[in-house]
DNA sequence: CTTGGTGCAAACATTTTGCAGCACA
DNA sequence: TGTGCTGCAAAATGTTTGCACCAAG
C-alpha cells in the first residue's frame, strides 16, 4: 500500500494552521472517501498534534489515556492511516522495531539528527537538500517527491570501541 | 541494543577486499566475543556479499536454499547481528514492514534513491553530504558517526494525483 | 434500514528466545 | 567434558483483520 501524502511540503513555515486547519484537511479527505469525522478521529487528531514531533502509537495512546480517552489500538492503526493518506502526517523510519510518524502537513521533508547515545531525536533543518535531491533524480530522469536525511552522532569523540 | 558498526566508512573506495578479506574482519569480531567462525556463518557471510546490494532474510535464506544449504531463520537473524556488531552489515530503514540489510564495511554512508512506483532501489553517491553532516554536528557540539539519505522519486510528473 | 465506525480478540508477520542435541577443542 | 552453535518450536512484538454491536442519516 502506498501511504506518501497526497501532496504535502507546501512551504517552508512552521505553523500552517494558518493556511486551514487540519481537521478541515482531514474532514475533506474523509469525504472523499465517503467516510465520517468521528469523535474518536478527532480525538487521536488532536492528540497528536500535541505530540511533540515524533511519536508512536503507544505513545499517542498513553496521552490520550492520560486525559481519560480511551480509543483502542485498532482505531489509532486506522486513524493513522487515513492521516498518511490526508497527507497530514508521514511515517519516520527511525528504527525497524516500531512504526514512528510526525505531523507532515506543511512541512519541509524530514531532516533529522539522532543521538546514538540517548536515542534523542532533534529534527534539523538542511535547505540544501532539496536542490541535492533535485538534481539527483533529473540526472535518472525522475520526479522527485521527498527525501529522508539522517545523521546519526555521538557525543563523545570517536566512533569505535 | 546498539548495532551501530563498530567502525565503518574506511573511505570511498569501493572494493575493499583489498585491505582484509571479510571474513577475517568477522573471524576478529567472533574471536573477540570467544565465539567462533561455524560453517554457518560463513556460508552467511558469503552469501550476502553475493546479494546485490539490499537484502532480506527471506531473500538471503532463499539464496542460500537455492545452492543447496539450509540454515535455519533464527541462525540467520543471529549471525545478522553478529554481522552489524562487526561493522560488516548494517540495517537499512526502507519500509516499515521488514529489515533490510547491506554490505557496509569499507562503504560511504548509504545514500539511496528509491522509486515509489516499483519500490526499486538504487544505490547512488552524494559525497557532499558527509560535509553537511559534519557541519550539522559540529553546530550541535556532536561527532557525526554516519547519516543515510534517501530520495523518493517517481517515473511521472507531480506528485499529487 | 443502511452505511460506516468501534472495540475486542484472533490472526499475521517478523524477529527473538528456550531448549535439547550436536560438534569440536 | 565443557562451551558454544544449531534447529525447532514457542514466545514476543507490532500491526492488521473479522466480527458483532453501535450510531447517525
Amino acid at each position: 500500500m502506498d501511504l506518501r501524502p497526497a501532496s504535502s511540503a507546501r512551504s517552508n513555515l512552521e505553523d500552517i494552521t494558518i493556511f486551514e486547519p487540519l481537521c478541515a484537511v482531514f474532514r475533506r479527505h474523509l469525504r472523499s472517501l465517503g467516510q465520517k469525522y468521528t469523535p474518536e478521529r478527532a480525538l487521536i487528531l488532536d492528540a497528536l498534534v500535541r505530540m511533540d514531533d515524533l511519536f508512536q502509537v503507544e505513545q499517542l495512546q498513553d496521552a490520550l489515556r492520560g486525559e481519560g480517552r480511551r480509543v483502542s489500538k485498532a482505531t489509532i492503526y486506522r486513524t493513522l492511516k487515513l492521516l498518511q493518506e490526508a497527507g497530514i502526517i508521514q511515517q519516520v523510519l527511525v528504527d525497524a522495531e516500531q512504526a514512528h510518524y510526525q505531523l507532515a502537513y506543511g512541512r519541509r521533508p524530514q531532516e533529522l539528527l539522532i543521538l546514538v547515545d540517548t536515542n534523542e531525536v532533534i529534527p534539523i533543518d538542511v535547505p540544501e537538500l532539496a536542490a541535492i535531491r533535485d538534481r539527483i533524480c533529473a540526472e535518472h530522469g525522475l520526479v522527485a517527491q521527498e527525501h529522508r536525511f539522517q545523521v546519526f552522532a555521538e557525543k563523545a569523540p570517536s566512533t569505535g570501541k
